[in-house]
DNA sequence: GATTAGGAATAAC
DNA sequence: GTTATTCCTAATC
């Protein structure tokens, strides 16, 4: 996926915000969504991501607007990639771009971002460098509890121990290819370079890091650092348990840190297809139906023949739109501004944002282009299955799930 | 101008 | 074959 980038310092023009993206931030908390908006003074420097100027940078609409990734300018960026990491008061934003970089992390600094004279780093090192004081006192117990979620479901998962310190051999190439997770290639090329246990891993530098993987080095350093920290601060809390493989499980994680994901536990799965089974979980993203597939190929030999096969029968879902609503709707405190309930219990729910709700949609899809007339027509598909209707005194963008899938 | 509705062709799985 | 996407026209809010 990471094509051989340039390494110069001079190709560092963007700013940290072209990079975020609000679906990775919600889940961290209010805190967060309200500072941001502190990045739009430093956005005007920018001078490669065109779109980052327009009038929605400029103060007339909420943040969201202008950190989705949508508003890059992909000629500019012609592949991008991006991952947000915590450590204790520290943001962190890795970018990866062919032209800008191999991974760089980015620290959001609240401080810095308010002040008036704020001036980007102009290298990796003065990131680095940076101090920060979070302003706000609420967001440590915020970031520690998405971590503490994360590395309980990651540990689960992977059937690690939280502690890195602890560690085989084994347990550490699983951990090193959950945050891989890209394409087999590029993982087994980077595995190979780090065959070591946990201990003797937590022993290298960054810079070490760095010599075993050009491109992937300082980001794999900067995620172990990040989950010691936060094994750290999480203390005896997280358990290592004995749960068995299981890729729903993978949802969970991803649900609670990341982006919209879907939880089968939650959401009833009415089979909308001849096959019962191809209904049920078919939830996978692109990216997370990677991981699994690298993951599982790195586990094929531990899981057992039934955990394959659930394994692989996953992989090819795709996700129904009226899921992918609904997923939504279940994640009020990250979605509620895009898509809401109007009556939980008759199914009624608005679309606040349809701009919004297309764009996840679309990017959940792999479909750049979605908008909101293309999704609409995909809702209008469900009228005749009696999936989705009109209510009766029908409004704007306000929708019901009929009975079978409320 | 945005949304709604639905036909038709096509793509993706 | 099913579902979603894309494009379209027309009507409505």
């Amino acid at each position: 996926m990471f094509s051989a980038p340039a390494t110069s310092m001079s190709q560092l023009p963007l700013t940290v915000t072209e990079f975020i993206d609000i679906g990775d931030l919600a889940p961290l908390g209010p805190n967060i969504m309200s500072n941001v908006t502190d990045v739009r003074e430093i956005t005007q420097n920018c001078t490669s991501a065109k779109s980052v100027t327009d009038q929605r940078l400029l103060g007339s609409e909420s943040p969201k607007s202008f950190l989705d990734l949508d508003t890059v300018n992909e000629q500019d960026i012609s592949l991008y990639d991006h991952t947000v990491n915590i450590k204790e008061e520290k943001m962190y934003v890795n970018c990866v771009s062919e032209q800008l970089s191999p991974t760089f992390q980015y620290p959001y600094d609240y401080s810095l971002l308010q002040t008036d004279n704020y001036q980007p780093p102009s290298s990796p090192e003065e990131y680095h460098d940076i101090k920060t004081e979070h302003p706000e006192p609420d967001l440590s117990e915020t970031i520690v509890r998405a971590l503490k979620r994360e590395i309980n479901e990651v540990c689960k998962t992977l059937e690690i121990q939280q502690d890195p310190m602890s560690w085989s051999v084994e347990d550490a190439r699983k951990w090193l290819m959950w945050h891989l997770g890209h394409d087999y290639q590029t993982s087994q090329g980077v595995l190979e370079q780090f065959n070591f246990k946990g201990s003797e891993l937590c022993a290298l530098t960054a810079d070490e890091f760095q010599m075993k993987s050009l491109e992937l080095g300082k980001n794999l350093h900067a995620q172990l650092d990040v989950w010691k920290n936060a094994c750290k601060l999480c203390g005896p809390v997280i358990q290592q348990t004995t749960q068995t493989y299981d890729p729903c499980q993978m949802f969970n994680v991803i649900n609670e840190s990341y982006t919209v994901w879907p939880n089968p536990s939650v959401s009833p799965t009415p089979s909308i297809s001849s096959d019962d089974s191809s209904s049920s979980n078919n939830m996978y993203s692109s990216s997370d139906d990677e991981r699994l597939s690298i993951y599982s190929h790195l586990a094929n030999s531990q899981i057992t023949p039934h955990q394959r096969r659930s394994s692989e029968s996953h992989q090819k879902q795709t996700i129904h739109l009226w899921e992918f609503l609904k997923e939504l709707l279940l994640q009020p405190e990250n979605y509620s501004n895009c898509i809401k309930w109007i009556d939980r219990e008759r199914g009624v729910f608005k679309i606040e944002d349809s701009s919004r709700v297309a764009r996840l949609w679309g990017r959940r899809k792999n479909r750049p282009a979605m908008n909101y007339d293309k999704l609409s027509r995909s809702i209008r598909q469900y009228y005749k299955k009696n999936i989705i209707r009109k209510t009766e005194n029908s409004k704007r963008l306000v929708y019901q799930f009929c009975v079978p899938y409320l």
